[in-house]
DNA sequence: TCATTTAATCGTAATATTACGATTGACTAT
DNA sequence: ATAGTCAATCGTAATATTACGATTAAATGA
């Protein structure tokens, strides 16, 4: 028990669970806001940004990473980390796809 | 340790991951979509469309129940549910408006 | 070289989520 | 009344997530 049972739903299904997973936390929230106000960012300045510890954000930074949110590049002893803009384009069309589908022809048809 | 620090972020940000938990399981997704699809439904239904127990969806259920975005209405000895198109609509804004936030104005302005 | 800085990773504790059997409560039909 | 049906709730096991100290790895600068 415990496990998400995946095998039950199909995998636009699962895909957009997974999607939504990210942003349910608000320190990734936080994060791919403050990514998108700046230009550059590193982890250090995240911590500072955000009070939680160093290898909190690391953690957050790579679930961002492994979905294709963000990406990180070395620069000298720190890393640059900025959205990926495609990818984000492409998230945001599956939601709202989702949202979409669950627009209401008919508001009499429905019960309460 | 273990539990979200909530407190280090605006309401926003937890009110927007809040949502997002709401979607990050499939079961929830489907039941979306299958209230969506119907004018109609109820929990035994559900059980039967899901192919998780009766307890599980239930759970579920209550999870979206709480968030409001379904409602459930006594239909003589089962339960009528249903979408809360006011809340729906609510919270599709609310994921634009995240969506939009983080559009870029100047693609070169950054990095990786 | 060697100390310093920065971020990833490891290990682990605390907490949350998922799933389901069993029970309960509310209503129906006989 | 009593049996039957349906869905909520309880209790609990399995698993996942969150958080952080400690360590590691990689690059920089003295």
């Amino acid at each position: 028990m415990g496990a998400t049972k995946t095998t039950l739903f199909d995998s636009a299904q699962n895909d957009l669970a997974l999607l939504a997973k990210a942003f349910a936390h608000p320190a990734r929230i936080a994060i791919l806001q403050y990514l998108a106000s700046s230009t550059s960012c590193i982890n250090g300045t995240l911590v500072q940004e955000l009070g939680l510890a160093q290898a909190t954000i690391s953690q957050h930074l790579r679930e961002l990473k492994e979905l294709g949110l963000i990406r990180g590049s070395i620069e000298g002893t720190s890393v640059n980390y900025c959205l990926n803009v495609e990818r984000w384009e492409e998230v945001r069309l599956q939601f709202q796809n989702f949202f979409d589908l669950l627009i209401v022809k008919d508001a009499d048809a429905h019960c309460c």
